[in-house]
DNA sequence: GTTTGAAATTTCAAGCCTAAACTAAAATTC
DNA sequence: GAATTTTAGTTTAGGCTTGAAATTTCAAAC
């Protein structure tokens, strides 16, 4: 009738695991949400288009459809439709490559430049606001920690 | 021409909490598109399918529609067509609320809670493995940190 | 009791996302 | 150089997501 346990204790780190999860989650999620809401409000846009811009604004010869899909870790298909919208809205443009016929690049256009630079910016201030709960030390730590949990998933996956 | 600083620094914390935010974005990104992908392999289910059934679990009674996107903090429209689904699927149903003919409770079927049992259990593994790379005073600074971080977010966007 | 306003849910339009099928154009192999 | 395979990109079907409109019902005020 003591308190002994029966059997080597299931590590109480999986329970701990779990929920450090769902907080990893749910902040990730309040802070993404927030950014979203303000490039809705804001600039009328979206994050997935924000990010194919930054995309595009790093590379000013342009990138292949191919090569955005890569850099962002989203399907192919996605980008055209994507691509599609912003050459739509005069932010981008198709551009055939030379020496390969079935090839595309996707290139900002300079309004599409000057509309991103003015989003990166505030984009930068927002997180830097938002993240503002975290110190230089919490900052470092943190950088520290999730090298370590992209490192081990990388593993994990192969 | 010295090195000397013409202004009050303009803050490097910004640059780092924006980088530290992309290696957030990417961390969690990485662990979700994983879970995603063991649903979609091992139960040819999805994640806001599982996340619906693991707030029906807690609730034998089941939950109100409302309820339902309230605690997953998503659109009500939302809720309508992936409880749609799982009726469909046979893992849940929709019952009338006796008071209020206005409401609609969604509960797991037997099979449903069947069915999510062994998910969450096996969604509880491969958290834990995935965060394997963080040890307990990992978890420990880094939930400090979330939570400082949800505090500080909580405030800025009232 | 009727009107008015609020609440619970669904429907709709638009965008994001993926996996799989498809097309066209290289590149390789024989 | 013709056949095969690979590669780049789009298209399609299906699901998730939101915000806004539409429905139905309830509650409150009158």
């Amino acid at each position: 009738m003591s308190a002994a346990r029966q059997s080597p204790v299931p590590a109480p780190l999986s329970k701990a695991r779990l929920r450090l999860w769902l907080r990893l989650l749910k902040a990730t999620g309040e802070v993404e949400a927030e950014l979203r809401r303000r490039l809705r409000a804001e600039f009328d846009t979206t994050l997935p288009r924000f990010d194919v811009m930054a995309a595009l604004a790093r590379a000013p010869e342009g990138l292949r459809m191919s090569e955005i899909s890569e850099r962002l870790r989203v399907s192919n298909g996605n980008i055209t439709g994507i691509v599609d919208r912003l050459v739509q809205e005069g932010l981008a443009l198709r551009v055939a490559v030379p020496g390969d016929r079935r090839a595309m690049v996707a290139r900002l256009t300079p309004k599409g430049q000057e509309v991103f630079a003015e989003q990166a910016t505030a984009h930068e201030q927002w997180v830097d606001h938002l993240l503002a709960g975290l110190d230089g030390d919490d900052l470092a730590s943190m950088a520290a920690q999730l090298d370590r949990l992209t490192g081990h998933i990388r593993k994990e996956c192969d």
